[in-house]
DNA sequence: TTATTATATGAGTATATGCTCATACACAGA
DNA sequence: TCTGTGTATGAGCATATACTCATATAATAA
């Protein structure tokens, strides 16, 4: 793909994306649910984070296409319908770990 | 990597490299400097941001790592220093591709 | 219907962020 | 040293965002 081509909106749903994932406490909903759905009182559980603030995070991040969302009764289930954002998440680790690592050789005589 | 063994300032370091991504003007820079190493003036003029603007995002893109500079008499020039952001760029259009093309799909028949 | 439980959301606050203008700083050349 | 050019940055503004509290909505059970 020739990225210089993407047009003004392209670039702001890629950076809308990026922004979503762009918060430490969805990211944390994010890994919670790696392992399988679960629904709101469990992430709240899981994240110690606020039920009210859970509930707009998770909005937020099934408004963007990563989540999905399933009614059981008076349960609202999530699960991930974006797996990829997890190769996402890899391949920053692994940036993030080779420029700390090349940090670190400075101390290394 | 079991992410859910992630360190809080581990996703504290992980989110703010989405986060730097998650702008429309600094993505536009990127892209500028796919190509290679460019000076300000250049990017100024690639991106039709302003001067401020430009150095402002440059410099929060080099101290997240993402870009290195490099001072030649009056330019500073400034290159990619983690290509790896275009794989993310490339996974995330993937995914957003596939997310039109299925709605898309809502209209067909 | 009423009560209960789970989730979503309006309103408000505090903070962060992107942007601009003006100016400071860094360097080169005269 | 003084001048001009390229880049960085302080200050200020406007907007966006994360968060909380209180309450509304949705679904179930009695």
């Amino acid at each position: 793909m020739d990225r210089k081509s993407l047009s003004p909106e392209a670039l702001d749903l890629i950076a809308a994306r990026f922004k979503l994932l762009g918060e430490p406490s969805r990211l944390k909903l994010l890994i919670a649910l790696e392992g399988g759905a679960m629904n709101v009182s469990e992430l709240v559980e899981a994240t110690s984070l606020t039920q009210a603030n859970v509930s707009r995070h998770l909005g937020a991040l099934t408004e963007g296409g990563i989540l999905m969302r399933r009614r059981d009764g008076l349960n609202m289930y999530y699960e991930i319908d974006a797996p990829e954002v997890f190769e996402l998440c890899e391949s920053v680790c692994g940036s993030l770990q080779k420029r700390l690592d090349s940090r670190a050789d400075v101390f290394r005589a």
